[in-house]
RNA sequence: GCGGCUGUGGUCUAGACUGGUUAGGACCCAAGCUUCCCAAGCUUGUAGCCCGGGUUCAAAUCCCGGCAGCCGCACCA
């Protein structure tokens, strides 16, 4: 089993992250990302872009402010929501959520308890701390969202978004005109959202400031899904392990078999699995869709699952990401606190849209690539796909002398336009091999003696660290071939015997 | 946030109980030498006692406070 602080380890000191504000500390659920992983960043967001802005032309990308003004998280429901009241043993201070407390005194839901009315319920049912029999404080608000005071005074505030969402749902009815009302209409963004959490832990699992990537989905049911039935019809059946609400382990089936969720739903829950599968090529063993049951999902997600992985550092099934389908209850509620009409026309009248959301945690989806690539057996190498891996190709000369360095630098300039590529001379060559796969670098290449003959050089395999001879003048191709194409590393090793 | 444990170069660690030479080692990294393919060798070098205060002639070591990490609890609409 995998230790989370070897890996870690590595990660800090070969440039993947690691936490912010070290030389002062640290500060619990902040990490800072070194020059290897915003490349793993970027890349993986890039993919991430390509492939579902490439799931239908009306898919687009938007960027949205990290500070939402006060009114949009009252509309949406997290400054009531999001914070809970909790009440502090005043004999030992241990905290408690006091919704939580009075249900399992009285068996009813307390959520909608104000401090006053919790004040006075914990005063009739006589409650004293489980832990310690104390008596209990004044009820306290806590809220998982950061406060941010805006303008001179101070006095107007807002928060810093808790989800990416909600920038997204505030743009709806200008999206919607300037994209000439196309429905359904997605709207990707990706950006950092924040949460207050009481205890971080995990290394980027829990963090405070965290990155995500979200797709928002607007159609009106019965009218505009309809649109998605041929897209549906070509990967129906596509195998999926997921595990329902009501079943007591994980199976593999085909969407088709899953007939009481529409088809537009099916579709998008599809292509998510198909984007960990082939994008991030996880084995399907270590995925699955997990519903979530309806004590843990929130009140106005109707069907939600979460993609899971299985992690070697974190103990199991942890979630990465989410497929929620949040009906009409952002747009309603953001048409009522606004008093602006968010409404679409269709032949059945005006009708607020519908929206499925795709909700990806970054910083847990990049954790899992490294996670699952790093292997430690007869060697240290990071398995990572090709085309996300931070270091895609290393140039070195086999010696340095005789004029290998020139020549190596030669080829490592051909190269750098074309690919994330390094170059580097110092220490043996078996030395930079193993450095190289470290950090998940594709393919090395190598300049040697026969380079100055006949101007060909090898390239090295990470997976397999065997060796194929290529011209240089071919060698940008065959790369390209290699990591984008269809053409694997053997079936060049193939064509040269 | 509570409780337990912990904090020594980039990484892993010795030293702490019993205060006392210049805080030792390994790996990594860098420069050089060597080297015709998988962490070889040699030379040199960079770099450390989490932070603050106290006790003491003297603190990495003892005491107090803070910060951070790990584990457990709680929390995670």
């Amino acid at each position: 089993m995998m230790d989370k602080e070897e890996l870690l380890s590595m990660c800090k000191r070969r440039g993947f992250l690691w936490r912010s504000a070290e030389i002062y500390g640290g500060e619990a659920g902040f990490y800072d990302y070194g020059h290897l992983g915003a490349k793993l960043l970027d890349s993986w967001k890039q993919k991430w872009k390509d492939f579902f802005l490439g799931l239908d032309e009306n898919y687009h990308m938007i960027y949205t402010n990290n500070i939402m003004p006060h009114r949009v998280m009252e509309a949406s429901g997290h400054v009531d929501h999001f914070s809970d009241i909790m009440i502090r043993c005043e004999r030992c201070d241990s905290y408690f959520r006091g919704d939580h407390l009075i249900e399992q005194e009285t068996g009813e839901n307390a959520e909608w308890m104000g401090k006053e009315d919790m004040k006075e319920s914990i005063k009739e049912l006589e409650l004293s701390c489980p832990d310690c029999g104390g008596d209990f404080s004044e009820p306290e608000d806590f809220n998982m969202m950061f406060t941010v005071s805006l303008g001179p005074t101070g006095q107007k505030t807002g928060f810093l978004r808790p989800e990416t969402a909600q920038g997204t749902y505030i743009n709806f009815r200008r999206e919607y005109r300037a994209l000439r009302k196309q429905m359904p209409m997605g709207l990707a963004t990706i950006g950092s959202a924040f949460r207050n959490e009481i205890s971080p832990r995990q290394v980027v699992f829990r963090k405070r400031e965290f990155l995500q990537a979200e797709l928002q989905i607007f159609f009106v049911p019965g009218i505009h899904d309809e649109k998605f039935k041929k897209k549906y019809q070509e990967i129906e059946e596509m195998k999926v392990n997921i595990r329902r609400e009501d079943w007591d382990e994980t199976r593999e089936v085909m969407l088709k078999e899953i007939d009481d969720i529409q088809p537009f739903y099916l579709y998008h829950l599809g292509k998510m699995y198909e984007f960990y599968t082939d994008i991030m090529k996880l084995s399907s063993k270590d995925i699955r869709f997990r519903e979530l049951s309806d004590d843990e999902k929130a009140f106005y997600n109707k069907i939600h699952f979460d993609i899971e992985v299985n992690f070697d550092t974190l103990n199991g099934w942890k979630e990465v990401s989410g497929l929620h389908y949040r009906s009409d209850y952002d747009l309603r509620q953001h048409q009522e606190n606004s008093n602006q009409s968010l409404s679409v026309s269709t032949d059945d009248g005006k009708k607020i849209p519908h929206v499925i959301e795709l909700s990806f945690g970054i910083d847990r989806n990049l954790w899992s690539l490294l996670d699952k690539g790093y292997k430690d057996d007869d060697r240290t190498w990071l398995d990572l796909p090709k085309e996300i891996t931070p270091r895609q190709v290393a140039v070195f000369p086999l010696v340095r002398k005789d004029g290998l360095p020139e020549k190596s630098r030669e080829v490592f300039d051909k190269l750098r336009s074309d690919f994330r590529v390094t170059w580097e001379k110092s220490g043996s060559i078996g030395k930079r091999y193993a450095r190289n796969d470290e950090v998940g670098t594709s393919y090395c290449i190598t300049i040697d003696y026969d380079t100055l003959e006949d101007e060909s050089v090898t390239i090295r395999d990470i997976e397999t660290t065997e060796q194929i001879r290529v011209e240089i003048k071919e060698l940008n191709d065959i790369l390209k071939e290699l990591i984008y194409g269809r053409k694997k590393f053997k079936d060049h090793m193939e064509q040269e015997d």
